[in-house]
DNA sequence: TCATTGCGCAACCAAATGATTGCATATATT
DNA sequence: AATATATGCAATCATTTGGTTGCGCAATGA
């Protein structure tokens, strides 16, 4: 399943996995160790955040690695960088607000 | 209420009203004729976005215009930097981040 | 004054979410 | 071969979410 990064990043338990595995590749019972969320629990989140394409899994016998893919996040530093050059032009931008949101009127 | 500035950008008719109000102060109405969605549901995300500080009210009449809260991004951003730094010098960094979760442990 | 407009709020509903439990499978260890 | 370990997957459940509907209230306008 195709998942929204905004979406995948939302949980802050998930924000602190990607943390986690963001200095270092881990297994899913490794990264359960660092919370208070069971391995089931933990397990899931890391599907949502394989599913937002934010982590990629490396099979090494019984263990799955997880690691980081640091492009997805570019994708919200896009969005975040649109939205301050947005704000520094105001006024003059709207009109390219309007013609970009054009596919969301009914 | 308070709320998670992650959760509020994870949906992405909020996300498209916060382009919206970035570009120019409007009215609950004025934002719902951009989408397909009622006003209602509008007013709900407008609330949402609100929660979060991500948005302020001005009263004018019977009208009320949301502006833009612009600091409430600035913490989206630090924690896309605090990922990228962490990325950046990888093993080095897990102990902190370690000490930086344990109060998430159980 | 009376109708209209702009808006928030509460109730309700279907769908999604986060978590738990139980089980199956593959790999490792004895 | 038998057991233990690492993990995924499905079912289930309570809670949250996004949306609709209906109502009430303040401000505008006739």
């Amino acid at each position: 399943m195709k998942r929204d990064v905004f979406q995948a990043l939302a949980d802050p338990t998930r924000r602190a996995i990607l943390l986690l595995i963001a200095a270092q590749a881990m297994t899913p019972n490794a990264v359960a160790e660092h919370f208070k969320s069971s391995r089931q629990a933990v397990s899931k989140h890391l599907q949502v955040l394989s599913e937002a394409d934010l982590l990629t899994q490396q099979k090494n016998g019984r263990e799955i690695f997880y690691h980081l893919n640091p492009d997805r996040m570019t994708e919200v530093e896009e969005w975040i960088t649109k939205f301050k050059s947005l704000l520094a032009t105001k006024f003059e931008q709207l009109d390219n607000v309007l013609e970009q949101l054009k596919n969301q009127k009914s």
